[in-house]
RNA sequence: GGCCCGUUGGUGAAGUGGUUCAACACACAUGCCUUUCACGCAUGCAUUCAUGGGUUCAAAUCCCGUACGGGUCACCA
């Protein structure tokens, strides 16, 4: 009885070996330069923000080296996976038109080296399993999770290093009759990968954002592959199918780290090469006076869902997460303003070796400029197509009438310096309500120096007997003869030079004339309202202030 | 606890031995402009790079210790 007589009993059907998935899957046709990179989330639920900018890297990796970006499903742990997670990651991912060019959903897989969903590669890790049980490198171990505990509590109080290693690996001792002997009898079992590796030697490691790192070696005896299932552990798949895909990057958060070591072992034991890794800085959040981990439970924006709900256009989403990305992003943009976050070249080694926090402030200005340079087509486009999804009452006004809240949304807009209020689309129906009479029944006026009600009464009716007009040449200097007539100073450095000269000046009047049409006393270009709410709507506002 | 990673302003950070080394952007503050707000413009905002020591003519930059923060030690990824 040998090792291969151990293999074959535990896996009878498989007949394939490595060497007929490197056929099946040969070498891609690139050259150096061309980098394969995956994005390969498990489907737990939904789309964390830290993974998706993981996802934005592996896409710009291969965008600058004509590469291929490809997402790959990694769920091999049936207890955590939620059913429509991984419809969610890919409608997130093509939202933000981060496409892969590989991948499978829905019994569709595009791309030669798939299938791409990890539940349906079993038979390809048994193969390498065999493999290792072979020749001597993989054994089934029949620890019970009692077994496990006990020997972990034994480890703590004993202050001895936890894990299966040494003369803690108990089945590694066993011999192959036993073992053959225990899989007959029918008792539960794991595979785990037998380490020559010895913790106290240390070996140089490159990672491409950290550099050189010194690492022990790893001398644990991990479970590649589960009883239950019979599926791999990430540590295995992550071997099996980035050698198999021809992954060249491994982008991956950096609490990968401490276990680079096994892998290295694992590709060691296949006789592969690694891939370079990038494991990038956590993002983190300030919670009072620490920070920690962004958490979906505590944090919103932890969720990608979170700016698609609260209608932050795409590229704001990205280009703020470049900015944390590298952030010689910004500068280079500014140099540059034709192109796009695709067109800059991505540095690993630019990257922060530490966490950062992200700044919703900074997504905000990025968004406020990204939405004052669009016109006013695309801006209804856009916000018509999040009002449909996620604001019945936008929705509403938007059908209303279309051209007129196109009208509105070009006040101050599709010139050299446009207004910049908008952050985002679910910002939109505070700032326009008074616009609709439909909406307009205010209760509170902002109004401001002057107040008294006969005063308002005349400045409302001389301004509509007199000096009314929406033609926007004339309509400030009608505004200022207004002032004049009713003894405010005309223009603000007269009124500086003596005040007690005046009642006030043509801000005051101004101010009178655009809280009675909208009750705020802050509004955009008060001329443009005008012009759009046109004068029957104007005066039916104003005569509510005339007194006789 | 072991091992690993990190620590430049409120935030993202540039800067890896000297010649503007504390850039740039956000935020904040003030002023100008101005019919309000926003925009725009201008100015201000770290005598100091967690901390102690060392190397050096010279350190945020190199070395050692300390503190603090984070990660990891699963049949989870």
């Amino acid at each position: 009885m040998n090792n291969n007589d151990l293999a074959n009993l535990i896996f009878p059907n498989i007949n394939k070996t490595i060497e007929d998935y490197e056929k099946i899957y040969p070498k891609r046709k690139s050259n150096d330069e061309q980098a394969v990179t995956r994005f390969a989330p498990s489907p737990t639920g939904y789309m964390h923000i830290g993974g998706f900018y993981q996802a934005i890297i592996d896409y710009m990796i291969a965008k600058n080296t004509n590469g291929i970006f490809y997402l790959r499903n990694e769920d091999t742990d049936s207890q955590r996976e939620v059913s429509g997670a991984s419809k969610l990651i890919l409608d997130t991912l093509k939202y933000y038109n981060i496409v892969p060019k590989e991948y499978e959903f829905n019994g569709e897989i595009v791309g030669n080296y798939g299938p791409y969903i990890q539940s349906e590669r079993k038979e390809i890790y048994h193969a390498f399993i065999k493999y290792l049980i072979s020749i001597g490198r993989a054994y089934p171990c029949f620890c019970t999770k009692e077994d496990l505990d006990e020997m972990r509590s034994f480890q703590e109080s004993h202050k001895v290093r936890p894990g299966y290693h040494g003369n803690f690996a108990k089945c590694r001792k066993l011999s192959v009759e036993d073992q053959i002997n225990l899989i007959k009898e029918g008792k539960p079992y794991v595979i785990r990968f037998k380490s020559n590796g010895d913790f106290e030697k240390k070996f140089r490691f490159i990672d491409e954002v950290k550099g050189l790192l010194m690492l022990n070696e790893n001398d644990i005896d991990d479970v590649i592959m589960k009883s239950d299932n019979k599926l791999p552990t990430y540590h295995f798949a992550h071997i099996v199918d980035d050698y198999l895909m021809g992954t060249t990057h491994v982008v991956r958060g950096e609490e990968w780290l401490s276990s680079v070591p096994k892998h290295i072992e694992m590709f060691e034991a296949f006789d592969f090469n690694p891939p370079k890794y990038i494991h990038t800085p956590l993002i983190l959040k300030k919670d009072g006076n620490s920070t920690r981990k962004i958490s979906k439970r505590k944090d919103p924006e932890a969720s990608m869902s979170y700016y698609k709900e609260l209608g932050y256009p795409k590229t704001a989403v990205i280009e703020s997460l470049m900015t944390i990305i590298n952030s010689n992003y910004e500068q280079w943009h500014d140099a540059n303003p034709d192109k796009t976050y695709l067109d800059f070249e991505y540095s690993p080694k630019k990257m922060s070796s530490s966490g950062a926090l992200y700044d919703l402030m900074k997504l905000e200005d990025i968004s406020k400029n990204i939405i004052s340079q669009m016109t006013k087509e695309e801006l209804y486009k856009e916000s018509y197509e999040w009002a449909k999804n996620y604001s019945e009452s936008l929705t509403k006004l938007i059908e209303l009438d279309p051209d007129y809240y196109k009208a509105i949304l070009n006040i101050e807009r599709e010139q050299a310096k446009p207004r910049k209020d908008i952050a985002k689309y679910s910002d939109i129906e505070s700032l326009i309500w008074y616009m609709y009479d439909e909406l307009y029944n205010p209760t509170d006026y902002e109004w401001g120096k002057v107040s008294d009600e006969q005063e308002i009464s005349n400045i409302l009716k001389t301004y509509m007997d007199k000096y009314f007009t929406t033609d926007s040449e004339e309509w400030f200097s009608k505004v200022k003869e207004l002032a004049s007539e009713l003894g405010y100073a005309a223009n603000m450095k007269d009124y500086k030079k003596d005040p007690d000269n005046y009642k006030g000046n043509v801000a005051d009047i101004a101010t009178v004339l655009r809280v009675a049409l909208t009750s705020k006393s802050k509004t955009p270009d008060l001329c443009e309202i005008m012009c759009i709410l046109g004068k029957d709507r104007i005066e039916k506002r104003y005569r509510k202030f005339y007194k006789d």
